[in-house]
DNA sequence: CTTATTTTCGTTTGCGCACACGGAACTGTC
DNA sequence: GACAGTTCCGTGTGCGCAAACGAAAATAAG
């Protein structure tokens, strides 16, 4: 691994010109069958390795990603999401990388449909977003396909992607643990609960994984004897979400909580607060500002930490080396799962990045 | 925020020279108060940042990073935090960072000393390290302090450091976070142990502070009834570590165990596998081999996982940041206290970085 | 054998910055 | 007023690469 080899060099050894080296290297033709494969030979050879910093400065280009995000205003976990893309922007805006926000209404899908065609009317170098919706995600990944332009994808997988990179949780994983962080040492047998709440429209597959995950988990401890009950509750009608909530609560087999949206989880925890929680242990999604108050005083035992912003942040960074280095990222980048408890939270919120 | 101020932009509202600019931006003087004070103006008022590729790639420089560290052969912990350095070389290579390793032997006083002597033969440009002795790193604190050489520490802290930097954790709200572990739902009173098993020497200003949190979290829970017992254990003479070992296993009041030191996790389960594991919940440190086999099989119930190899990464990234970029790191950087189960430690284990 | 066309290649400029060099303008000295 | 010493500042070159430009060589067309 010899160093500091230029195309200069390689242009000496070769006995032709840099111009020659370069467009060999950019195999944009124009070179003779002998000095292509003299040249091509030696590059391997001696392992050429441009040198990135001058690379990215001499083509003088800039690259534009849009990310197509929900509406940060409407909601915690994902403003938190816009602050991740903002502090990627300032990393990455001196290597000439711009980034355009296009945010559609979380609860309405023809605004997702619209904004991507708004997008895509000046395209972009590349593209992040959260396939939120599912079907108007396809609509636009196929278009996206057809002119070639990369995209990654956080917070939730569409399958048939065709996405440059995942990035986000494994939610089987996660509905797992949130299993094990109910049952944790309640060795008797029991009932647990998971339970959606969401507003008007749900990112139902999203969903279905971390309740897949969690029943598995149940279903695999050994003696069994657990009673799992799933429950979706539209929190827009709060009179029969309360009731159905204490329905539930005054089930005295009842051990455990796991609600799976980051919004659910302080909206359980006011009836929850109000109706006294006498042993039952309560698990959620997300540090969002409700839900740690709700740890604080104990509410809520555990957090599982999706990280939104950093899963942004991280999205970003992936285009921006795709663009500017050709560095190519991972085909999923799963995070890890954080459990946040009341000892380790301050050394969450504190951390620089 | 206006992007894409260069130098000659800032040079031109000043009515001076690029070369004028670039001396105020390096403050190396030979200006005027008058030019000096407009362009600071300028600087301050536009926001100006310089382009990081222009200017690593201008200034031709190359720097040198010395990692004075454990021998990574001695101690997996140490190991991964080797890793860690290498990630961080592969990174910075490309621009112009050098690192050069320096390994001491983790049982011997003289062999810190001695390393950090030939070290500084031939002075690096910046120092990382893991001040296990406290003496020997003192020293060697003082002379880098009077040639200059700014150093980061991980592990553990210093107090009278002089240090650029400290990266690693809380240790008192680690052991807060291993006593919570501990006591999850123990609602009945009984007896908590922490254990420090060490080799020949150890470090136990690092651990009084794990010991510290812990107590002090059984003090503030509500009831109290705790017993908290604490043990020192040399597990070079393994029959008597096996003895007390048994004695405490043998109480009937006993809750659960923390183990402070990464290498202890597996000692101690070791024998915990041997004699039963009967309802004792057992916490540990560290994504070692032996500590996630146990981890599996149920002897473990919870890893805080402090990280070595990130710890190392962002120490050097820091340096790195601060001789290319002229960013300052933060004075402390503390990791988050990641609590690892059965059921997330996949998702630790696949991540990237 | 010209003239036109294509293929192949060397040269040059610019990216934004660091830094060396040397030149003005100013100050002081005798 | 001639000379040296300061202080301040502009210009020029190089970092490694991309890409435009245009020249030379090779080939085709007339």
């Amino acid at each position: 691994m010899n160093k500091k080899i230029r195309i200069k060099d390689i242009a000496e050894m070769a006995q032709v010109s840099v111009g020659t080296v370069d467009r060999v290297i950019h195999n944009r033709g124009e070179v003779a069958e002998d000095s292509y494969k003299k040249i091509m030979a030696i590059l391997e050879k001696t392992g050429y390795k441009p040198n990135l910093l001058a690379r990215t400065l001499g083509s003088n280009k800039t690259f534009r990603i849009a990310a197509l995000m929900p509406n940060p205003a409407q909601d915690e976990y994902w403003e938190q999401s816009a602050e991740g893309v903002k502090q990627a922007e300032d990393e990455w805006t001196q290597y000439g990388v711009e980034i355009r926000p296009y945010h559609f209404d979380l609860y309405n899908k023809a605004s997702f449909a619209s904004q991507a065609q708004n997008l895509l009317e000046t395209p972009p170098d590349a593209v992040l977003t959260a396939p939120i919706f599912h079907q108007e995600a396809l609509n636009f990944f196929r278009t996206c396909g057809e002119q070639n332009i990369p995209f990654v994808v956080v917070n939730n997988t569409i399958e048939e992607g065709g996405s440059l990179s995942f990035i986000g949780h494994d939610l089987n994983q996660s509905g797992r643990l949130g299993a094990e962080l109910l049952h944790l040492s309640n060795t008797q047998p029991g009932t647990y609960a998971i339970l959606h709440v969401y507003d008007d429209v749900h990112n139902s597959l999203h969903l279905n994984e971390k309740e897949k995950g969690f029943k598995e988990y149940f279903a695999e401890q050994n003696g069994g004897g657990f009673k799992v009950i799933s429950r979706d509750l539209n929190h827009t009608h709060e009179p029969s979400l309360e009731k159905e909530l204490n329905d539930l609560l005054s089930d005295a087999s009842l051990r455990g909580i796991l609600v799976t949206t980051s919004k659910g989880a302080f909206i359980v925890s006011r009836l929850i607060e109000k109706k006294g929680k006498n042993g039952v242990r309560f698990v959620a999604y997300d540090l969002l500002k409700e839900n740690l108050h709700y740890l604080e005083n104990g509410i809520i035992d555990f957090l599982i930490n999706q990280n939104s912003k950093r899963q942004a942040f991280i999205a970003i960074s992936q285009l921006a080396n795709h663009l500017l280095f050709k560095k190519d990222a991972l085909p999923t980048y799963l995070f890890p799962l954080e459990i946040i408890s009341r000892q380790n939270l301050k050394s969450y919120l504190h951390t620089g990045r």
